[in-house]
DNA sequence: ACAATATGGGAAAAATTTATCCCTATGCAA
DNA sequence: TTGCATAGGGATAAATTTTTCCCATATTGT
């Protein structure tokens, strides 16, 4: 495992959202998580972008910060299911909000990201 | 200016917002320059965990997305001020939400951090 | 026997982000 | 003249995150 050589700030609200949410799937683990997909592989098939590897290791880190729980049924093949805590679900209305924001302002969000990306194809000299 | 080899997905609302907002200090800048920070060396002096290169690409970035806008003042040294637009200061509803749901939360985070970072410590053989 | 599913982790490479260092320019103060 | 503040960008190093590849276990279906 990675071990930082930089300690994180802790020092505002923000400073500690962002140590548990920081990671590029983390919020939508949480969201589908919500929508009722429990297994590691419903999860992956739902974000079929991410390597299979970045997502447990991020559910690792959401279950440590207690955002989320995991039952790990004694079969074979195994059987996990995870699901968010208490503290997790509180979570979701927050979420809900930078989804909606997202949502609403769709077209010009898509509009800007692609003019931006543009850019850099021409700069290259 | 590096140039992504992954292109990014602009499917739902949290990946438009996402797109927008992942950037270590992206959130930070847009709360201090609602909060009346305007100009870059005031941004850093309260950002000073921040290289004042980062701060510059972002804030360029977060110009590129439309969130903030800057105003050259043609004088000399040079002065800069940036301010949200209408658009960015519509984030500021959701990024409060953010703030609040981490300061509400902040000691169970902060224990939380700590612990997992405790244990990378541990596992190191 | 062989392939497929489910879960999970190690090791190394690749991608991406952030930090460090240096250079430019102007004006003001000691 | 030297030093400091303002603003900003290039080049490169370092840090961090994510991907890719491989291995292991146990069961079910072919």
């Amino acid at each position: 495992m990675y071990e930082r050589k930089i300690s994180p700030n802790l020092n505002c609200g923000l400073d500690l959202v962002a140590e548990v949410l920081y990671g590029k799937w983390k919020i939508r683990l949480l969201w589908f998580i919500n929508e009722g997909y429990k297994r590691p592989s419903e999860l992956q098939r739902k974000i079929p972008d991410a390597s299979r590897r970045v997502l447990n290791i991020q559910l690792n880190e959401l279950e440590g910060h207690e955002l989320i729980s995991k039952v790990i049924y004694p079969q074979a093949p195994p059987k996990v299911e995870y699901s968010l805590t208490g503290f997790g679900r509180s979570l979701i209305p927050v979420i809900a909000a930078l989804g909606n924001w997202g949502d609403e302002n769709a077209d010009r969000l898509r509009a800007v990201i692609l003019k931006q990306i543009g850019q850099n194809h021409d700069q290259s000299k």
